[in-house]
DNA sequence: AATATAATTCGTCATGTGGCGATATATAGA
DNA sequence: TCTATATATCGCCACATGACGAATTATATT
């Protein structure tokens, strides 16, 4: 009950469901999904460590960057299965699909690139 | 989306996650579920009508009596299958056992002698 | 019509949660 | 080693949410 509610929970909040989408296709570092949901970085940070504890996304760093991806489908518990649903749940929805549209240009900007332009706001 | 966010917020309580639960297999009025949960009359009314505005509950009304049940797989939208996934994955739930356990005696007493009881306290 | 009562709605309180900026941490590069 | 910087953590605030009891509503019974 406990690990489940951990998961309807971290589903319980619009911005972690979009973060949750722009990682179908593409591991993501902090600044990219800071970049696409205009939000402070501690905010993302806060936000990606829900999804985490309740092992929705799993995280690997690389230098000063961390890297998050959503977790398998051969994921322990009902994740694969939670992650499945919101992802077929979300397939038609309109911000979503502005959240892709965006997101293929946040891609073709270097996440190096991405960090200094938030850096100097 | 909006629906969505409704559905995960609905389940993102214990008691509603109870609750959904001892509608498993059998139809229940408010008292009912009173009598499970041990919260207030007023309190389990409103989360069951958070299950209900996000359509994973149907009611209906008989006298006094309020009676709900789940709502269907032919449910629209992602409801039925928001159900399905909970019971699924409460289905060993040590919790969600215990609630079992006591609902079969709660239903060995017929409603009206149920809510005689509760105004008494 | 008047009363009793199952459930809902309302008002209130305590607690939880999302947001931010400031600070801390960890790592790359000079 | 010292500095720069990508995230994370912390402290704070505004608002959302769960709980209750009181008042309201709707319906059965007298």
């Amino acid at each position: 009950m406990n690990d489940f509610l951990l998961i309807t929970k971290a589903l319980a909040d619009p911005n972690r469901i979009r973060a949750l989408c722009a990682l179908k296709d593409n591991e993501l570092c902090v600044c990219q999904i800071t970049e696409l949901l205009n939000l402070a970085p501690s905010t993302i940070s806060k936000h990606l460590s829900v999804l985490k504890t309740a092992r929705l996304v799993r995280s690997r760093k690389q230098g000063r960057w961390n890297y998050y991806r959503l977790a398998g489908k051969n994921a322990p518990g009902q994740t694969g299965e939670a992650v499945a649903w919101v992802l077929r749940s979300m397939k038609s929805d309109p911000l979503i699909a502005g959240d892709r549209k965006r997101m293929r240009k946040i891609l073709k900007i270097h996440p190096e690139e991405l960090c200094h332009r938030q850096a100097r706001n």
